[in-house]
DNA sequence: CCTACCAATCTGGCCCTACCAAGAAAAGGG
DNA sequence: CCCTTTTCTTGGTAGGGCCAGATTGGTAGG
């Protein structure tokens, strides 16, 4: 769950994601050729390329043979995956988007849970069971379980049966990765973390939509305001030492 | 809106996924390594590592240093950015995940235009009726609007004033874009998406949540449904030549 | 002054070799 | 049989080189 790239191809897609930022690159406007992005970060065109394949592959980017970069979307708006990327980069988000993504987090889960509710199976039951137990013993132990929160979470739209309504939030999910984790550093929240799956799983196991729905709106939101708050608040810590090279 | 990917990593990210397929590759297997890949697919180690990068980035496969290349779900189970990209590669999906993918897209599609509803401002407006009028020229002139369906829909979900529900919604469109094109090459399907798009505009116009909802469910599963139809069509015309090398 | 053409230059696409350090596996010694 | 040591493998990174198309700037011609 934690950064996937390697440290200097990662590395090179923040800087280059920078770059865009610093000389506030629009739509279509072209980067640096590849060579001269490698001198200036100080790596090789190798590095810059994969770097650039990444991007690419976010739709970020295009590369136009023979001809240079292009910004095919600014980063922000490029999909969820490359949001996800960004976060796990040490890209802070601002308060609008975090917004956005508790809003689209509700929408989502709140329909995954309730399709749960009609469709879920014994081996769902059982998986979330087991899921639950471990959750309880981390939580008893203080340990942070951000990364069972995410599975639990995924685990009861995976009772959907709609897999890409799983795939669809887990990009929600892990965007908050970094706030999720600071979040489950308070014994209180972790208790009440616990017992929020505690009552989906009952109400999913009863089959009690309405409860569902309720449960969502309630868990997800204050859960996800928390954690945006401790993004904020993390957010201007960092701004505050942030540099900002570049010529 | 097409590939995007140089066609030599894309090349080789396809030639990738399709060795995890027919070796049966499960969550956490390892890989070969990049030097076997290389001479495998014919191409050079940048190649491979480009690719590597681009599977990385959408959370399919994890290189762990010095140790090796291992998958961290299937490829079935990446991002949504990865099923888009594997669209775009010519990979074609089996009947669920199209049909899931058609669920997710009614579910985020009415919520966010019973958003677009509350929140839609004038400067929205003329947005869509500007898309309209092309439209309708296109359809007119028996063009395909496979894109600009997309850009209408997304500019609809654009007035909900969440970019996060907007970038959730494209990968939605953006993974049936070869039904889509399909579709479009239909004189009387043009004209019923055009007829659909008018209603949407009208229904948001006024503020019509009801009517708006029924249209997404109509017009998604009527569009999706004929797209999902000849997708199966062309994926079984597709299957029956697909010879499958590889050792 | 404008246009059409052409050559130098720049750019992305790929290939190739080499080195490093940290794992993994094999070999060796007890 | 176990533990240590050596060797091999592997990903990470650097740096060079060639190709061919796109770009561009200058030049000759109208």
């Amino acid at each position: 769950m934690a950064p996937n790239l390697t440290s200097e191809t990662s590395d090179t897609v923040r800087k280059t994601l920078e770059y865009v930022r610093h000389h506030r690159l629009a739509k279509g406007d072209r980067l640096p050729s590849e060579r001269n992005l490698s001198d200036r970060f100080g790596v090789t065109r190798s590095s810059v390329r994969e770097a650039l394949a990444v991007l690419d592959a976010m739709r970020i980017t295009e590369r136009k043979a023979k001809s240079g970069i292009f910004l095919r979307t600014s980063p922000e708006d490029g999909g969820l995956d490359s949001l996800v990327m960004q976060a796990d980069l040490g890209v802070s988000f601002d308060a609008q988007v975090t917004r956005d993504a508790i809003e689209a987090r509700i929408i989502c889960e709140e329909q995954a849970f309730r399709l749960a509710c009609q469709r879920r199976t014994e081996v769902d039951l059982a998986k979330l069971e087991g899921l639950l137990d471990t959750y309880a013993v981390l939580a008893a132990n203080g340990r942070n379980m951000a990364d069972e929160d995410v599975e639990f979470h995924l685990a009861v739209a995976a009772a959907s049966q709609n897999r890409i309504l799983v795939r669809t939030i887990t990009p929600l999910m892990l965007m908050s990765t970094r706030g999720r984790r600071r979040y489950f550093e308070s014994a209180e929240l972790r208790q009440r973390s616990l017992d929020d799956h505690r009552a989906f799983f009952a109400a999913i196991e009863a089959r009690d939509e309405a409860t569902v729905v309720k449960l969502v709106h309630s868990h997800v939101h204050t859960a996800a305001a928390d954690i945006q708050a401790m993004n904020e608040a993390a957010a201007e810590a960092q701004d505050a030492v942030t540099p900002d090279p570049h010529d």
